[in-house]
DNA sequence: CCTTTTGGGTTAAACGTTTAATTAAACTAT
DNA sequence: ATAGTTTAATTAAACGTTTAACCCAAAAGG
C-alpha cells in the first residue's frame, strides 16, 4: 500500500497542503478551531505520519546526533569491550529522545570521514567521545554544527567539552593508597599521550607522589594500553619481581580486573600482598570479587550532561554559542575490598 | 558558507545537474569521459558532498538501519546493562557501514511507537533484540520493510530470525553438570515466559535432567530477573538452605557472576562446593574470577549474520523475500573454573 | 460608507536530489 | 544525400514537506 502524505490528508480533510501543515506545526492561529479539528481526525483516520526527511530538505534539520566513538586497531568494530562506552550511549539516548532526536552510532574510517557523514545526514549536532587525530577536530569545525567533546582535552573555543578532571582523579587514587599507608606505589595504565586523560591522571600519580615527599620512580609504570590483557601481565610482572611494591593504581577498571588475575595467578593476594585501586567504576566493579576499590567518575551523568548541553546549543543556534566551555562531573573514591590499610598494623 | 550543492558542482564544471548526478551515481554511460573527469574535478575541487537526505526524498531509502534494543523497565534508559548487546551492536554496525548505512539506535517509547520510527525516518530495515508486545511485531509488519529478529521465537514469515537453540544450550550446560557429577541441579533464571529465550532454556534442563534419570523439582528453579541481583541473593539462599545442590545453571552470566558472590557470602565456595555455570560468555565472563564457565554463544557472529541477512533483504527487496528463515548460530561448552568435577573424587 | 485590519484560507516556490523524456549532434549504412 | 542509430547532453517533473506571499470576506474604525 503506498505511504500517506500531507496530501492525502489534506484531500481527507478538504482543505490545503499548507492548513495541514499548519497545524502539524502548531502554527494554530493560521487555522480555525473547525478546520484543526477536521484535519487532526483525518490525521487518525489515515494514520499518517509525517516525513521527517522531507522536513528536513527544507528546514536543514535531521533530527539527527551522531555519535562518534573510538574503534579498535583495525577500525572494523566500535570499542566495546569496555562496557564505558555503552553506559554513557545509553544516557545520551535517554536524553535526546524526550526531544525527538535519534542518535546515529559511527565509527569514523579512513575512507568516509566524520565531515562526510556529518553533512551528508545534516546531522543537527554531535558528540565525540574520546581523542582522535588533529585532522578530525578540523573537519569538526568545518561542518559547523554543535559539537560537544567528551573526555577530550583539545582546547578550542569551537567544542564544548564535557569530562572529569582526570588530574584529579590520579591524584585521588594515588592519595587513597598513600593514606592507607602505601609507599611504593605502581601505575599500570596506557599510553601516555600528550593532553590525553591518562596523562593528566599521570600527573596526578606524581604529584600525590611529590605531595606526601615520595620518590617518582619511572620503573614504577607500566604503561601500554588499556586493556585487560596489559594489566594482566603487569600484575604478574609486579608480584614477581618488584617485592616493594605494595599498591597499584590503574588508570581503568578493565586494567584493574586485568591486575588482579595476574597478581594471583603469580601467587599473591589482593589486597593482603598488593592493593588495587581502579578508575571508572564501571557496573563491573562492584560485581567483581573481590570487589574493586575505585575512583568512581558518575559515567550516566557524563552522558546525560553531555546531551544536555548540544541540545542546548541546537537549540539556540545562532544565539550565545557555548564558547569552550568545560564541565567537570565530580569525581569520588568508593571503598570496597581491594585496598588493604597498612597502617592500622 | 553555504553548503554546496549538486548545482554548485554541475555551474563549476560547466555542465547541467543531471551530468553530475548521473557520474555521481556511476551511469557513466550517459555521459562523457571528458565530462565526467571535468565533474570529478570540480566534486573535489568544491569539496561537495551529496545529501542523503535529498537522495532519500526521490529514491525512498535512507540509507539507515534501526536496532531496537531491549529498555529498563522504566522505559528510561536502553538497556546496557548486559553487555550482551554492545557487543553485538558493534558487530551490526560494522557489517552496516561497509554498504554505506548507519545504525540508529533507540528504544521504543509509549508515546513513539516503532512504527513511527520507522516510517516517518524511513527506515531501510531494521533488527530488533529481544522480546516485546504482540503490538510490536503487528506494527513491524505494517512497516513493510525487512526487518531481523535476535532471540524471539516468534513465528512469522515476515521476519527473519537469527538466534541460537535456547532449549540446547540449556539442555548442553545442564549435561555438562551432570557430566561431572553433579545430581542436584539449580537453575537460576529471570522469568519464564511463554515462548521467551529462557523457557527454552528451562526446558532443555529439564531435557537433561530427565535423560539422566534425574528427578525434576520444582524447588530448585529460582526465577525472576535476568540480574546481578537475582542471582546474588538466589546464591545465598541455595547456599543457606539447599546444602543438597551441587551444582546450579544461571541462565546468563550477569546472574552466574551476582551466584558467585552470594554463595561466596554465605560462606561457601566455588566451584569446591557449589560449581556454577553460566550463559552467552560475555567478554567478562574470562576476566572473571574464578574465570566463569559458562556455555558461549558468539555474539558477535549472531549480530554480525543478522546484519548481513538484513542488507541482503533489503538488496533484492521485492526478490526473494527471506520468509520465516530461522538462522542458528552454533554453541559450545566453555570450560574455565567454576564447574568441579564429582567424578574424579 | 469607505478604508483598514484581521482571520482563515490557498498558491506556489523552495529544499537537493534522481531520472524519464527530450533534443541535438555526430556517425553509419545505404 | 537520406534515413536511422548512437552518443552526449539538457529539461523538467517528482519526492514530501514548509512557509512567504497572496487573496478574500468579514469585522472594525473613522
Amino acid at each position: 500500500m503506498r505511504k500517506i502524505t500531507i496530501k492525502d490528508v489534506a484531500r481527507n480533510a478538504g482543505v490545503s497542503i499548507a492548513a495541514v501543515s499548519y497545524v502539524l506545526n502548531g502554527k494554530e492561529n493560521k487555522v480555525s478551531q473547525d478546520t484543526i479539528v477536521r484535519i487532526h481526525e483525518s490525521i487518525k483516520e489515515l494514520n499518517y505520519i509525517p516525513s521527517i526527511t522531507a522536513r528536513g530538505l527544507v528546514k536543514n534539520t535531521s533530527e539527527l546526533i551522531g555519535v562518534i566513538i573510538p574503534q579498535t586497531e583495525d577500525h572494523k568494530q566500535l570499542v566495546f569491550e569496555n562496557p564505558f562506552y555503552s553506559e554513557m550511549i545509553s544516557a545520551i539516548e535517554a536524553v535526546v529522545r524526550e526531544d525527538g532526536y535519534h542518535i546515529i552510532l559511527a565509527g569514523v574510517d579512513k575512507g568516509k570521514t566524520y565531515l562526510d557523514i556529518s553533512t551528508s545526514r545534516n546531522l543537527d549536532g554531535a558528540i565525540i567521545m574520546g581523542i582522535y587525530s588533529e585532522q578530525l577536530y578540523e573537519e569538526c569545525k568545518q561542518a559547523n554544527i554543535p559539537i560537544v567533546l567528551i573526555d577530550s582535552y583539545v582546547h578550542d573555543n569551537e567544542f564544548t567539552n564535557v569530562g572529569i578532571d582526570d588530574e584529579l582523579g590520579g591524584y585521588m587514587a594515588t592519595k587513597h593508597l598513600i593514606d592507607n599507608g602505601h609507599r611504593n606505589i605502581g601505575l599500570v595504565t596506557g599510553m601516555i599521550r600528550k593532553d590525553g586523560v591518562v596523562e593528566k591522571r599521570f600527573l596526578g600519580y606524581k604529584r600525590a607522589l611529590q605531595e606526601a615527599g615520595l620518590f617518582y620512580n619511572p620503573d614504577y609504570v607500566f604503561e601500554n594500553s588499556v586493556s585487560y590483557v596489559h594489566g594482566r601481565s603487569s600484575g604478574a610482572l609486579i608480584a614477581e619481581k618488584y617485592p616493594e611494591i605494595t599498591g597499584v593504581f590503574a588508570t581503568a577498571d578493565m586494567v584493574a580486573f586485568g591486575l588482579i588475575r595476574g597478581i594471583k595467578e603469580a601467587g599473591k593476594e589482593v589486597p593482603e600482598d598488593i592493593s588495587v585501586i581502579g578508575f571508572d567504576d564501571i557496573s563491573m566493579a562492584h560485581m567483581f570479587l573481590p570487589p574493586l576499590t575505585t575512583v568512581k567518575q558518575q559515567i550516566f551523568l557524563k552522558g546525560e550532561t553531555a546531551a544536555k548541553l548540544l541540545i542546548d546549543q541546537i537549540r539556540k543556534k545562532r544565539g550565545a554559542k557555548a564558547h569552550g566551555k568545560r564541565t567537570h562531573i565530580p569525581l569520588e573514591i568508593v571503598e570496597r575490598e581491594t585496598v588493604r590499610n597498612l597502617r592500622g598494623d
